[in-house]
DNA sequence: ACCTGAACACCGTTCAAGT
DNA sequence: ACCTGAACACCGTTCAAGT
């Protein structure tokens, strides 16, 4: 729960009071995210830390970088999951299990899937980094057993779910029934090929 | 192409100023989302349109608004399509098809598809029901050829594919292979309940 | 090294005045 | 009826001064 565990953690030599002000916004923009989504304006988020503007964009230059502080810890809780569900007796019934939770998990507010997306698919995407060595584990075990269609990529899978989050950030109801589509396959006998 | 015949054009007893701004409105918002997506500068539309930026808040009174007379089009011309596919001896093949072209039909700016997936699930949604009706009944004859499971709604389908256009806008070949991989099934063997 | 917050730039939205 | 655009409010971002 505290985010002194996540992998973006400061390292050892730095101030006490920048770790502090790390911390304290990253508190901060959490609890303004929760309210006002991901949108949420930085000076409120600053003022809520009790910190100045200048700090923030210290720490984080853009929005998305604070977005990837707050999801590093979400990735740390799903690869824990993802390394438990990797022993399970039935990986393809276990993979669907864990996208359940991905989704759940980076659904904590309005734009935070979006912002998802952006972290497992981006050239830097330093936080999403062990969620997706975990993962690898988990689907690989899927793909030996057949449960996963030869050829298919974990990347596909991530983005895939990652717009299912998207579109039911406010429903997730809606979320388990589209995931259960997307698994089963909307259309199970079509063509696949385009054109 | 042009907008006057979409189902949100002007009835004949408004003043032709008015439908000339309007028009003017619709054209320079196409303009300028293409080039900066469905973001721009309002104050950039009306400037480009010709006309007051408290012309476009009386005819759009909100940006979604203005984005759904764009997606209009885009949905009368998907519904067009949907009537000619609803004819093919391979329904199944066919919906597969008409999801790719809606897809691409929505993705012709970056955050279009999201501006879709409001008015397709909007309760309002007044744009889209022509689209929805006509893609009824290509769903329902690949429904009834089995191609579809049992008790899939097709306004699920319709929010699958949006969340796929979402993650994908940039990236036309990678739209292409999740609906594949979404039409497939990810894991098409799995137990479909959660928990 | 790091923090602060004033200053600048830009945009969304409203509404009184005009036609 | 409709249009205009000044005025207001708010926010993102930078950077000179301070510690």
């Amino acid at each position: 729960m505290t985010s002194d565990d996540s992998p973006n953690a400061p390292v050892r030599t730095v101030r006490a009071d920048v770790r502090r002000n790390r911390a304290r916004l990253i508190a901060a923009a959490r609890e303004m995210f929760q309210r006002d989504g991901a949108g949420a304006s930085l000076e409120g988020v600053a003022r809520l830390a009790g910190v100045g503007i200048g700090t923030l964009y210290r720490h984080f230059p853009t929005r998305q970088d604070l977005l990837e502080a707050l999801l590093a810890d979400a990735y740390g809780e799903l690869a824990e999951r993802a390394r438990e569900l990797a022993e399970s007796p039935s990986p393809g019934d276990a993979l669907l299990e864990w996208l359940r939770a991905f989704v759940s998990g980076i659904t904590a507010f309005p734009g935070m899937a979006a912002a998802a997306v952006v972290s497992l698919g981006g050239e830097r995407g330093e936080a999403s980094r062990p969620l997706r060595e975990a993962a690898a584990v988990l689907f690989d075990r899927a793909g030996e057993s057949g449960a996963v269609p030869p050829g298919t990529a974990l990347g596909d899978v991530l983005r895939l779910a990652g717009g299912i989050a998207t579109v039911t950030e406010r429903d997730p109801e809606a979320a388990d029934r589209l995931l259960s589509l997307a698994a089963a396959g909307m259309i199970p006998g079509a063509a696949a090929a385009p054109r």
